[in-house]
DNA sequence: CTGTTAGCGCTTTCAA
DNA sequence: TTGAAAGCGCTAACAG
């Protein structure tokens, strides 16, 4: 293993002085090509990289990425379907964008600084840190379901920052999502082609929620089929609340046959609520979730849903975060941050919205064909 | 938000040097006590923070730490138990131990600068990187199974190194992890005072098997059970492994009345062979995994297991770094380590061994009651 | 006990 | 196009 070198080093070996190297090493145009290559190659052959610490004090771009994310380890809800206990977490979805993040992240030069917080931590604090440390050079948040009012401050303050599916927070952040509604669109539009014309709805908690109701009620009008209130109920994304809802919507005079939750574990909580009852799905009940989290598919019956894709998810965030620090020209001092004129918020904030699939699996009666249950029968955006 | 503030503003505030601020924010013991508070108390207030990048560089501990651990994704991997899908990733233990890690360090001003790894990842590019970046005062290193060759090098270069649960790696690097042999034999134990006197054992993989598997003789030994090789196999750690190695073992003209699984994925497929042989779990076969992955518990029969304390471990092993971070002296110019005395390594590398709990659930047979499937029975150390 | 001083390795003026 | 020099915020020698 090599000893640590320093750009002194590289000069001395190239034959140039210290600030060429620098020069080359930040891609400054000023330099003279042959001495470019010299130095390129030496920096090669001895596997030279800056000290992050020396770079980002003299001014430079450090090479961190910060990332705000929820726990990677979440208690199991199990709840029982068909005599058997499914163990469903908090936030499935996290370790699949934490993936794609990862992934993307590893053909870089950044290192990723994981800010891990639960349910109770103060958000508050974290960004002080990461206000305080200057380590960053950019950050990820996600944070499903939560707004965080700091995140603004942070963004006021020069630091790119790029928001994965978080809900509620300011329009100005760089955001990186799918289209709720048009999933949900998709969805409930393949019901009623399926035949079904009376759908029930449970829908979740946040600003998703609101978009993906949307997206049921405008696919219901296409069809020419009136909304009923009778079959909308609120849940809270729990399997529970997915079960409770299901039960009020089955116990009603004009039961609906077939049921599109707002996601997966409320869905699950409706195949526990029809098993209970003694309904057949999806003969006597269709069922739609929404997410994919990876259990989906192993349900039994399998559980057609629309699809996020999460990794991707990770992955485009990363992208967009990385073109946010090459473009962007803060202040070298962040203190003057509030002196400066505020060109780069008067552009328009990038929001990037990822398409969904829909995967149509057993439980929403597509086919009486019997199937491996990771298979997926066919799916369609 | 509070703007950005220095070591130099400090000093002004607090009516003093920059060197007592310094001082004060190091514990130097020789600081005027009035000094030292009223110095506290502006820090306090103005809620400062070192500038991470300059403490390094100046030649001060960064207060970040490193840590080495599998990707926090893993696909699941589906194996059918009682007509039912059972999804179990490879690494379970990943989340929980990271969980023990955010929480210890979240009471800590320290960072954590995450170097994810998938299987191929050579890990050499990232032990090069903790090299040259020198932006980690410690390192903590979570990769089941596998040992890696390279983290002696840091260690040799005086970075603290803590290993958690890691396989075959130099004695010299301070490990944390569990006493095998111990849960191996007090849970072969338990099955022989429960009266089985044909006990399986399917072998895993690494270090950690051999150490569960002499748990397992002597446990025999000591009830007086000839070793049987007939009734040994070895597996690889997954759930089909299992499966497999029940098969022959229940294939056996003397098949087991019992079989301890080498970790709890192929105590799992011991469960699914069992099922397709239409055998009773645990009237006609005692099953006992290793590890207690949170799915376990929600199994059906839920698998009596060696639970191994995750979360402590991740904790445990933050503990242990920190202390060798606070202690150490290394020399200030890490290119010098090769030059000093090797003081340090002749100390007695620190090993941390944690007591396992044996948990007793249905599918050892303990009980013919009825259990709410998540309940443990009886838990023994 | 405390202030002054000299760098840590890098980026960035400013001259040449 | 390149080198010399200043300084980022901090620590740790050194004097006082």
């Amino acid at each position: 293993m090599p000893r640590k070198l320093t750009i002194q080093d590289i000069a001395r070996l190239a034959g140039v002085s210290r600030s060429t190297v620098s020069r080359v090493l930040n891609k400054k145009p000023d330099v003279d090509d042959a001495t470019r290559e010299r130095v390129l190659r030496v920096i090669e052959e001895h596997g030279f990289i800056p000290d992050q610490s020396a770079t980002r004090l003299a001014g430079g771009r450090s090479k961190i990425i910060g990332v705000i994310a929820p726990s990677v380890s979440w208690p199991l809800i199990p709840t029982t379907i068909q005599g058997v206990l499914v163990p469903v977490g908090h936030w499935p979805t996290i370790p699949e964008i934490m993936r794609g993040i990862t992934d993307a992240l590893g053909k870089t030069p950044y290192e990723l600084l994981l800010y891990s917080i639960d349910q109770q931590r103060d958000h508050r604090e974290i960004i002080q840190r990461i206000l305080a440390t200057q380590l960053l050079s950019g950050l990820l948040v996600v944070l499903p379901g939560q707004a965080s009012p700091y995140l603004l401050t942070l963004h006021e303050q020069g630091l790119p920052v790029v928001i994965i599916d978080d809900q509620g927070n300011p329009e100005s952040i760089p955001w990186v999502g799918i289209n709720n509604y048009q999933g949900a669109y998709r969805a409930v539009r393949h019901l009623i082609r399926q035949g079904y014309r009376r759908i029930g709805h449970i829908r979740g908690l946040y600003a998703c929620s609101e978009e993906r109701y949307q997206g049921y009620c405008d696919a219901l009008h296409e069809g020419n089929i009136p909304l009923d209130p009778a079959l909308i109920e609120q849940g809270d994304f729990t399997v529970s609340s997915g079960q409770e809802c299901a039960n009020r919507l089955l116990a009603l005079p004009e039961p609906p046959s077939a049921i599109f939750a707002g996601n997966d574990q409320m869905a699950i909580g409706v195949l526990a609520a029809a098993e209970v009852r003694g309904l057949q799905v999806p003969d006597e009940l269709a069922v739609v979730g929404f997410d994919d989290i990876p259990f989906s598919a192993h349900l039994r019956p399998s559980l057609t849903t629309v699809r996020q894709p999460l990794v991707e998810m990770g992955q485009k965030a990363v992208e967009l975060l990385l073109s946010l620090i090459h473009q962007e020209v803060r202040p070298l001092d962040p203190r003057l941050a509030q002196f400066t004129p505020s060109a780069p918020q008067t552009e328009r904030p990038t929001r990037i919205y990822l398409e969904t699939d829909f995967i149509i699996r057993e439980s929403c009666g597509a086919t009486a064909a019997r199937l491996a249950p990771s298979d997926t029968l066919h799916s369609e955006r």
